[in-house]
RNA sequence: GGCCCCGUCGUCUAGCGGCCUAGGACUCUGGCUUCUCAAGCCAGCUACGAGGGUUCGAAUCCCUUCGGGGCUACCA
């Protein structure tokens, strides 16, 4: 990519048929790192030529995907831009041009073969043990079967006329690479009804754009001499050829392609599970790419310095859950308080743990320091900090049993009357009076007797530090639950 | 089937002919620390798909083979 001097332009071009995934968004990541590593254009751009797939509520979810991880875009969808439209249903009529040019110039042919015949003729290709595709029947029409196919109602498709040889172009991340046509039939521009499809729109808007580097999915590298094609015939010289990067694929957790079988792909899914979009880029930039120098933890700043595509993988990668979940932690373990709170607080409000008011607020920002370290995503505050406003408390069926035996009964009875008599209620003073009563002079173990504690204060043996925790509940409400703990 | 792409620990990767008895991270296992859970620290397990070449020397270059994936639509 470093023989090309024209300003970077490049495109992240989504067909909205659903919820942006992790593969599309790995895409989008590294279509935006190039941009601004190298100080281009980051265009954004919606492929939705195919209406019946793609819907307006696909779309607005990939606008907000973006935006949520912080990909913003130089031109495309709301921020407009010198070339748009941006939405390939409003560009109908560029396309409509450019195919009746194809159509006039002898490089585009109609096409009156029906589905049925289609079909029929690829069925014995293939029992024939012969390359699958158009075998060019319309290329010539006898001028009786045209007039048949009118009469019979025919509407034909637009296909380009693919010419004998072959087609070569480098890829920045595989190098050389050259399909001969026999294997790329002519393929169709636009439907029977009139409709462009995306091997058309996209070399067309390409080329209007200005688009200089095209970096996509890897299940497109087998499409790019059709696209070469529909440039020829618009008169684009070679040196103005987009340069193409195919990348590797994002995998499932199994073996095969990302699917909703194999583990959430949508972002959406991962945005309300409580990760971080920072930490989803930081992880997804790991997958095909490399910082190099044993390094992994990058900010967003850092990723479009070090972003080039020449450290970008050919190999397929397969995502990984729990990769991500410890990036996540990282990231978390890094926020300020003022920012884990403001993070925080939807997942509280979202759950009914609060409603929001203020004194809410200054117990959470109280309690986060706590659990900052001990938790891996930001849903996971909800359960960490349940206790400390739950209205009507109940210890967790699971932990209930293991303060009931005689041990733990006359640990809470110690605890219920040493607490009775102090007058400081702060974390040092808590710690050291049990210490006092129940390790020294109870001759327990820590463990065993503040873990008797912790289940009747937070209702769980799993919780942030005991003191602390008490601290925060306040005299009242710890020496009630101790109180009702004790049979 | 055909065409194309890919092949380093379980996973993500470093490596671009000697620095590799292959490094880091996640996972897993053991230990330390410890009021739980985490975090942190220490240690351990585990990889160049196979076979041929080229070379003084190959994970790195070439070939074959095996394996995986993609495409093969009036989807993108």
């Amino acid at each position: 990519m470093s023989t090309d001097t024209r300003p970077v332009r490049v495109r992240f071009a989504p067909s909205p048929t659903g919820d942006l995934h992790v593969g599309n968004i790995r895409t989008a990541l590294f279509d935006w790192a190039y941009a601004r590593h190298t100080g281009g254009q980051f265009i954004f751009r919606i492929e939705d030529t195919d209406r019946e797939r793609v819907t307006d509520e696909y779309i607005q979810a990939a606008i907000d995907t973006l935006k949520w991880l912080g990909l913003t875009w130089d031109e495309g969808p709301e921020v407009g831009g010198p070339y748009g439209p941006y939405l390939q249903s409003q560009r109908l009529d560029i396309y409509a041009e450019w195919a009746a040019k194809f159509l006039a110039q002898g490089d585009a042919y109609y096409c009156y073969c029906s589905s049925d015949e289609l079909e029929e003729r690829r069925e014995a290709q293939r029992k024939a043990n012969v390359a699958p595709g158009y075998d060019g029947k319309c290329r010539t029409i006898a001028p009786e079967d045209l007039a048949r196919y009118i009469a019979e109602g025919r509407k034909p498709v637009l296909r380009m006329r693919m010419p004998d040889g072959s087609t070569t172009f480098t890829d920045s991340i595989r190098g050389e690479v050259t399909f001969d046509h026999n294997f790329v039939p002519d393929f169709v521009l636009v439907r029977g009804d009139g409709s462009p499809l995306y091997t058309l729109a996209v070399a067309v808007d390409d080329v209007l754009m200005k688009v200089t580097h095209v970096l996509r999915g890897e299940d497109l590298l087998s499409s790019t001499p059709r696209q070469i094609r529909v440039y020829q015939a618009m008169g684009v010289k070679p040196e103005e050829y987009p340069t193409f990067a195919h990348l590797p694929f994002v995998m499932g957790q199994d073996n095969a392609k990302l699917s909703k079988r194999n583990g959430e792909v949508s972002i959406a899914w991962y945005r309300d599970r409580g990760f971080l979009p920072e930490a989803i880029c930081n992880y997804l930039a790991l997958l095909g790419w490399s910082p190099g120098e044993d390094r992994e933890n990058v900010t967003m700043q850092e990723l479009t310095e070090l972003f080039t595509v020449e450290r970008v993988h050919s190999s397929p990668a397969r995502f990984d859950m729990k990769k991500l979940e410890a990036i996540n932690g990282d990231k978390i373990r890094l926020l300020s308080l003022e920012d884990l709170l403001n993070r925080s607080l939807p997942f509280l409000q979202k759950a009914n743990v609060i409603d929001g008011t203020d004194a809410e607020i200054a117990v959470v920002k109280s309690a986060l320091p706590l659990i900052q370290e001990r938790i891996a995503t930001l849903a996971e505050v909800v359960p960490m900090l349940r206790f400390l406003f739950a209205t009507k408390f109940e210890v967790d069926p699971d932990s209930a049993p293991k303060i009931q035996d005689e041990q733990s009964q006359a640990v809470l009875a110690k605890t219920n009357e040493v607490l009775q008599a102090i007058v400081d209620w702060d974390h040092a003073t808590l710690e050291s009076v049990l210490r006092v009563a129940l390790i020294e002079e109870m001759g327990l173990k820590p463990r065993i007797a503040f873990g008797a504690v912790r289940i009747a204060v937070t209702g769980s043996h799993i919780s942030p530090p005991l003191f602390e925790s008490m601290e925060l509940l306040g005299r009242e409400r710890s020496l009630e639950r101790i109180n009702s703990a004790i049979k």
